[in-house]
DNA sequence: ACCTCTATATATCGACCACTAAATAAAGTG
DNA sequence: CACTTTATTTAGTGGTCGATATATAGAGGT
């Protein structure tokens, strides 16, 4: 018998998996990434796909849980309940502007842009874990700024999106970290017209 | 024979077809458009479609230049050069925060959001229509605001992202507009501290 | 009435989509 | 060693994608 035999590699590390999965999801977007794109990536086949992950939008979820815990901001620390919102705030725009542009090709948040994908159980997993920073900035805004926090926290809400959506189409880490400086800039003077000194 | 004949309607409305394609493109964005989807809302079929478009994406452009003959905001009124910038881009913010947020369903900037989608053609005709926006803010400010004109610009372009991705997500009206009207007062404070007063 | 031209309808096209059934090679267990 | 379990392999599923070849029905001119 010349014909060769069917080969078979070892199993394949898992969790290296995901790591490839989150890049080209951060990178081109849930849709926009199939599944050919990711099984040759891994250098798997399909099924062992499957067998590993379950489905597509498993496997986008634990992408993104593992992008929320390498590169999440650092929210406790950003917005510790001691620190003044007029000093929290820009330093968290900031933050996200140079995480957002540090990179040349993943670019933005991917949860935040996960968002926007076209199936719908993949957006609610992306909006289920943005959820959980929004309510962070809430939660510290209720506590340090509790008039108008909703105004603040939603101003906050939007300036990130931009910042991520910006990103993601080429502004330039400068051009996104001024921008960041200048929403900071203008946070910490309407904080100041408030409170110009500290009550004790 | 009983075989029905084949039946073939009168030549269709191809103006109304731009308009049937418009609402779907900014309602789901483009490619989550699928030409099943516009065929079926225009009642034809696809070779009509082709013979009357071309294709999915030269019809794609056809409704976003009707989206901006219609829907767009007037750039010439808001930002009229004899209008102080104080005054002139927070008016814009609201504008835009006004039409992105006013339709339950056509929600957001169709250009804005059409420069995320996934077919390269389509994003750079969105990106080629989008500009013409961008630096019609930035010609007036050269004019009316020349240091920090750009920092300004881009400043208006992140906020203007983020409040049409904000509603495309669900970000209520009035939410919308209040974060458009804390952004206008913000940059007015600015502008205000750089200028107290006029000049001549 | 006859012909011409255009736009329609039928019926696909090949490519790609996410996903899987059946077979088999490797690894684990006694 | 023999046996079971696990994960891989090959080879496909049915479906949808954007786009089209071919035939024909309607509109208009003469």
């Amino acid at each position: 018998m010349n014909a060769k035999t069917r080969q078979r590699r070892p199993a394949f590390d898992r969790e290296a998996g995901v790591a490839i999965a989150q890049a080209l999801f951060h990178e081109r977007g849930y849709d926009a990434v199939s599944l050919a794109d990711l099984t040759n990536a891994m250098d798997i086949k399909p099924p062992s796909f499957y067998a590993a992950y379950g489905s597509k939008a498993e496997l986008f979820e634990r992408a993104m849980l593992r992008y929320a815990q390498e590169n999440a901001l650092p929210l406790d620390e950003l917005l510790a309940p001691d620190r003044p919102p007029a000093e929290a705030l820009p330093a968290l725009l900031l933050a996200a502007a140079e995480q957002y542009g540090r990179d040349s090709v993943l670019r933005g948040c991917m949860i935040t842009e996960g968002m926007r994908a076209d199936d719908p159980a993949a957006r609610q997993m992306a909006e289920s874990l943005a959820s959980g920073g929004l309510q962070a900035i809430r939660a510290y805004l209720d506590q340090v700024h509790p008039q108008g926090a909703q105004a603040l926290a939603d101003y906050v809400s939007v300036t990130l999106r931009g910042l991520s959506a910006s990103a993601c189409n080429g502004m330039p880490y400068e051009c996104l970290t001024q921008v960041a400086r200048t929403a900071g800039r203008f946070i910490a003077r309407e904080l100041e017209a408030d409170e110009p000194t500290v009550a004790s």
